[in-house]
DNA sequence: TATTGTTATACTCTATAACTATA
DNA sequence: TATAGTTATAGAGTATAACAATA
């Protein structure tokens, strides 16, 4: 039995023809790596880059009742988290606090220099999710943005029971 | 100078809100981790995961001139393309041919093996997807589809000159 | 000289296990 | 007994550097 494969080898491509375009992991992957990429550059030096921004984001909004709850929100180990809030402890832009009612647990919140670099880089990722939904006319754009959340928010809530 | 942020500690969460919700970067990332737990499932022990049937999909159409191009497609590393391809090829999925013009490069075309599983990965992963994106109403699947496929083509896309 | 692919190495990131303290 | 947080360790994944072959 011969070579299969050598035998119906396809014409030559000039390079790698579009054949995952309508693949949807190919296309979020590519989106996700495309975002992640600019909002390290947004975000330049903060520690923990985009997911630090999420935490300090969250602090500052005073929703983050535990570390774990935090962790799980951003779809990380909780031994992660520790070494992130860490970092971001130490450049004095996050606390953590006692949870009044639970000692086992600590609570996040922003210091004030956390609030005040918060509001510049929500400025600079603001312009870099400008420039990555571009493609989008305003209103693909606005819709694209709710069926995301849409999405994001029915994942992260608890499982129907 | 008393600890401002002591001072304004928000009233504590049930857990953590949806704070992030309206951020695009917790909402792709939420998705795209789905998406990808998913996949994985989908494809069982496909050398490489969802990137190993992404390679394999690619390879099936013939779209490949050449590893680098495939590893820039798919946005890894080219060394980290050879240990996928190593394993794709041991698993006697995909095939490493001669490109007929530059004898530097390898088109990666499947193997009759790799087509026969292929059509059933993709039946599996159909159905992920589908599961994935059913919150959203029909109208809004296709929408969202249309506009992950625009924004990754674009970005994938050299550089407008 | 630049590019494709490979290999070895080092690095980053993440998860696992064990521990303390609380519930 | 179970959970929140920490630490140390190990593991997976990735990138860097050097190399051979070819353009």
């Amino acid at each position: 039995m011969r070579n299969t494969a050598a035998q119906r080898v396809p014409p030559v491509e000039s390079s790698c023809a579009d054949a995952l375009a309508e693949d949807l992991g190919w296309g979020l992957g590519t989106v996700f790596r495309a975002y992640v990429t600019a909002a390290h550059q947004a975000v330049a030096d903060l520690p923990g880059g985009p997911r630090g921004y999420q935490i300090l984001s969250s602090a500052a909004q005073g929703s983050v009742a535990s570390q774990l709850a935090l962790a799980q929100h951003l779809g990380v180990d909780r031994t992660v988290m520790t070494y992130l809030l860490d970092d971001l402890e130490a450049a004095g832009l996050i606390q953590r606090v006692a949870h009044p009612t639970d000692r086992r647990a600590r609570r996040i919140v922003a210091t004030a220099r956390g609030s005040e670099l918060l509001a510049t880089l929500d400025d600079r990722l603001r312009d870099a999710e400008a420039n990555l939904l571009a493609p989008l006319d305003p209103d693909a754009r606005k819709a694209f943005r709710a069926q995301v959340r849409l999405l994001a928010t029915r994942i992260d809530a608890p499982r129907p029971p």
